[in-house]
DNA sequence: AACGCGTCGATGTGATCACAATATACGCGC
DNA sequence: GCGCGTATATTGTGATCACATCGACGCGTT
């Protein structure tokens, strides 16, 4: 199964955007998993374009840090994470996200507020079924929704790139959690600050939804005695 | 004069990553002024490199913002800073830099110390003779010898793109203010602060020093109605 | 002299080729 | 059967070529 895969629908899009997109995606919503290697020529195969755009596209992955490059040997791949990394991650996040619902709340649209309650009962569903994939597009899209409303495109890209480097781990925690014990998490309560128009109470709600997911997270580093090395190609 | 030279130190550093160096070490400094318009060729020939080793170097400081692409016409440029974006980056600043500077306190040597007090001197020194670019070198150098030692290389990096982006503006503001009005900085708050160990006063020193650098960007924004659409092309 | 239009040059983008370095697979010897 | 060295394949990197697009400049006309 092609985990990546282009958006051919505009025409006039550079390619190496259209690349970036499709990988940035791929790793938000966890498709690829810490570890895997990734190739230059396998993705461009893959995409069916050349090396060229697909170089691009990794090398500003790269700089967002959601690929690495590994030190002696030359090898492309998705970075582990680190119990050092995670602590910093939440650190950020708890900051950021916050940060963005708050000035999302007085810009909040009636349409918005639907959405995110459209987002909020797809996700629930997702849960009660096990549909892992499912949860993390739908969790990824009433975060994200928030964040577009803030109408800070520099914080807007923090958190994106916040969410690149937790998006591969994010699935391996399902993995050893499943999504039946996953905490309650805040988002009621945050629809409700928002229609409300509090933006501390929306800050607060969102700063322990971040916590509580980056918790879990931690958990799952701290277990890992030594992570399995069993590696699978996603291609 | 060429703003950007390579560092022909290393033998086995790849070329892209010494292009970006060179790139970023210009921007961070503010030898680039804003608008600025850049090529992948010219930066190519005047490094004696090939354009593809610039062309991704130049696509990890897209990444990070501190080029741009522009919209319609194709060309390669410093971006502009808007008021909204001043303040979203002073926010961003406020919060990591001091949280930089006290994850530093307790780890901060005597060595580090001493660095401290050298670049606070030669930034003194450089402030007394009107050297705008040697009391940017000093300024940086402080502030990245605190960061450096803070262990958090997630927030160091954050901290650098930060930079990058508000470099090129601050020879803007000293090429209006001079350096003979500058506020007084905060460094010698914060070296007492690191010696007693007290991250809190450590913080809100920094917080100090990087507010009040960040609102005279701020009113150098405001102050021009329209920029002098006059352009050095740096070479 | 001012304006319009066409040409030329420069730009970013993509594809292809070449190369050194390394991981992987294979086969030989024990 | 197992360890190890060699050979092959694959990797990232850099250079060069080709191309569509846009800006700048100059020439011509009014």
């Amino acid at each position: 199964m092609r985990v990546v895969s282009l958006d051919t629908a505009g025409g006039d899009a550079k390619v190496h955007d259209q690349v970036y997109d499709a990988l940035a995606d791929a790793l938000i919503k966890g498709q690829i998993p810490p570890l895997n290697p990734v190739s230059l020529r396998t993705l461009a195969a893959n995409l069916g374009v050349s090396p060229m755009p697909v170089r691009e596209a990794v090398r500003r992955l790269i700089a967002e840090k959601a690929l690495e490059l590994q030190p002696s040997n030359k090898r492309l791949r998705v970075p582990d994470l680190t119990e050092k990394r995670v602590l910093q991650l939440t650190k950020a996040r708890e900051w950021v996200e916050p940060e963005l619902a708050a000035l999302a709340t007085p810009r909040m649209t009636k349409d918005a507020i639907r959405r995110l309650r459209d987002d909020d009962a797809k996700l629930m569903k997702a849960l009660s079924s096990g549909d892992v994939g499912g949860y993390m597009q739908a969790n990824q899209d009433f975060h994200f929704c928030i964040y577009a409303q803030a109408d800070a495109d520099l914080f807007y890209d923090l958190a994106r790139t916040l969410w690149l480097q937790v998006g591969p781990f994010m699935r391996v925690v399902f993995g050893r959690l499943g999504t039946v014990q996953l905490p309650k998490d805040h988002h009621q309560d945050m629809i409700a600050a928002f229609e409300s128009g509090d933006p501390e109470a929306v800050r607060a709600s969102m700063q322990s939804d971040v916590r509580e997911g980056m918790e879990m997270m931690l958990d799952v580093i701290r277990s890992r005695a030594e992570p399995e090395p069993k590696r699978r190609r996603a291609k």
